[in-house]
RNA sequence: GGUGGGGUGGCAGAGUGGUCGAAUGCACCGGUCUUGAAAACCGGCAGUGGGCUUGUCCUACUCGUGGGUUCGAAUCCCACCCCCACCGCCA
């Protein structure tokens, strides 16, 4: 959410992001709104403070005229009578301005959740992912001096993925991971657990249903919405969250915290679901593109300080760059541009591990800064040194997402002869194999 | 799933129609006292929105949420959400 004094103040700013983000949002229609609903609201405060008053003066005679007995009684059973007229009054008019207040309230409120944060000055303008800036790069491409095979063709020789049966029972984007296919997946999210929480994450495990309050809260809904897998039996209905950042921001939705509590740093491994709505035909080969998966996130809640949040913004990142270094996959982080950037990002840095099967760095990790965008929608505040009340700010980055991180993992790991070497640092999770053969 | 009880400030806990946004205690902050600390005492201590005369200002809303009754609701009525206890079922 943005804070609406500052679209006021600036519509000008709202407009070019939401042109940048190419969101469509109608910031005039807003501005109207609003200002007919604070010419109102004042209207019916007025009119409801003077209700209140009379009521308030009605309650200083009710005690006298309990007590009061003869002349003195009917005279103020009727002063008591004339004084009750004028609220009666006055009451017609409150509730026909409360509703025309409603009338423009659920339109307004409906139009300030698609209204998007303003990028960073620093992120790169652009339309999409050609225009990212590319920041760095570590590690040497494979050259590959034989016929190397893709991970869909390694996982089926060496039985560790089986995305037939998978779609048999789940349909398409759908898979099973198999023995040792199975075992390194889970390697590869433990040592990532491992890793974040020797930072000073905090391990947590997360609901992954929710209610729509913690969708909206993250700013998934309600542009997303359309990506999100809705139980709809359910009442209220539940979600099954794309990323565990969901429960892991809400986790202090509605609460003051203090700020000697901050920076809050959470890491949770969660099944992640995703639609995928509108990509059909888009990334259909093998494990890159699917319905479900699991993944290792990161996310910091800190003070309302743009440094601070910069400063957390690197580190989180270096955290998943040290990772795939660790695991000695070659990767690139780029700097996300405008015209990519999410509803409430104001700044995007992606990593992208080298995918010799798709010849191309593929996204596997997304690290995102918010301000207080997340946190004010989901009203997570914390109270300053001088006692007044602030929104935190957010951000969240990927440890490590797998089956996806599988697919550099093996492919850029196989050997001539079809086995799969293991790296070392993930030989202790997979009881010390060193090699996966045929 | 069934039955019963209950949701009040950071926490505990009073309040069952009338200046109640709410007693009291704890916690917290400031002060007095003290060499210092503790104790004691004094004072402060919710959030959000609107207005303009931007003030130690006015005002509205908030006692789980949303409606209703009433001149007036924390208090009465309805619906929903949540929690607790017991029973049934169960990984």
């Amino acid at each position: 959410m943005i804070d609406l004094s500052q679209l006021r103040d600036n519509p000008e700013r709202f407009r070019d992001a939401a042109a940048a983000k190419r969101i469509n949002v109608d910031i005039d229609q807003i501005l109207k709104l609003d200002a007919e609903h604070r010419k109102l609201l004042t209207e019916q405060q007025q009119i409801t403070a003077e209700k209140n008053m009379v009521g308030r003066q009605i309650g200083q005679l009710a005690p006298q005229l309990k007590n009061a007995v003869g002349d003195e009684k009917l005279e103020l059973q009727q002063k008591m009578k004339q004084m009750q007229q004028r609220p009666t009054q006055l009451k017609q008019r409150e509730q026909e301005l409360s509703k025309l207040i409603g009338g423009i309230e659920s339109p307004l409120n409906d139009l300030l959740l698609h209204v998007p944060q303003p990028p960073d000055q620093t992120v790169p303008v652009g339309a999409d992912d050609s225009d990212n800036v590319e920041l760095r790069k570590w590690g040497e491409v494979r050259k590959f001096d034989f016929e190397p095979k893709d991970h869909v063709r390694l996982g089926r020789d060496l039985g560790m993925i089986d995305i037939e049966r998978g779609v048999k029972l789940s349909g398409t984007r759908s898979y099973f991971l198999t023995g040792r296919g199975a075992l390194l997946h889970q390697a590869v999210l433990r040592l990532a657990f491992d890793r974040i929480c020797g930072h000073g994450f905090k391990p947590m495990t997360p609901p992954v249903m929710v209610r729509q309050p913690a969708l909206v809260g993250t700013g998934y809904f309600p542009l997303g919405r359309d990506q999100t897998y809705a139980m709809t039996n359910e009442d209220p209905e539940l979600f099954l969250v794309g990323t565990a950042e969901v429960p892991l921001m809400s986790y202090h939705m509605d609460e003051i915290l203090d700020e000697t509590d901050l920076p809050r740093r959470y890491v949770a491994q969660s099944s992640c679901f995703r639609r995928e709505a509108g990509t059909y035909g888009k990334d259909t080969h093998g494990l890159y593109r699917i319905h479900q998966f699991d993944k290792v996130e990161q996310v910091v809640l800190c003070k309302n300080d743009i440094i601070e949040s910069k400063g957390w913004h690197e580190k989180i990142l270096s955290y998943a760059e040290q990772l795939l270094q660790e695991l000695k996959l070659p990767y690139r982080v780029v700097d996300v541009c405008t015209g990519e950037l999410g509803q409430g990002q104001v700044a995007k840095f992606d990593i992208e591990t080298w995918m010799p099967s798709r010849e191309s760095y593929g996204e596997t990790h997304s690290a995102s800064r918010f301000y207080d965008f997340q946190a004010r929608r989901l009203n997570v505040r914390y109270r300053d040194g001088q006692g007044k009340v602030q929104f935190c700010h957010s951000l969240n980055n990927t440890v490590i997402a797998s089956p996806r991180i599988l697919i550099p993992l093996m492919e850029l790991y196989q050997n001539p002869d079809g086995s799969i070497c293991i790296p070392k640092a993930l030989t202790p999770y997979m009881n010390g194999m060193e090699k996966i053969d045929p």
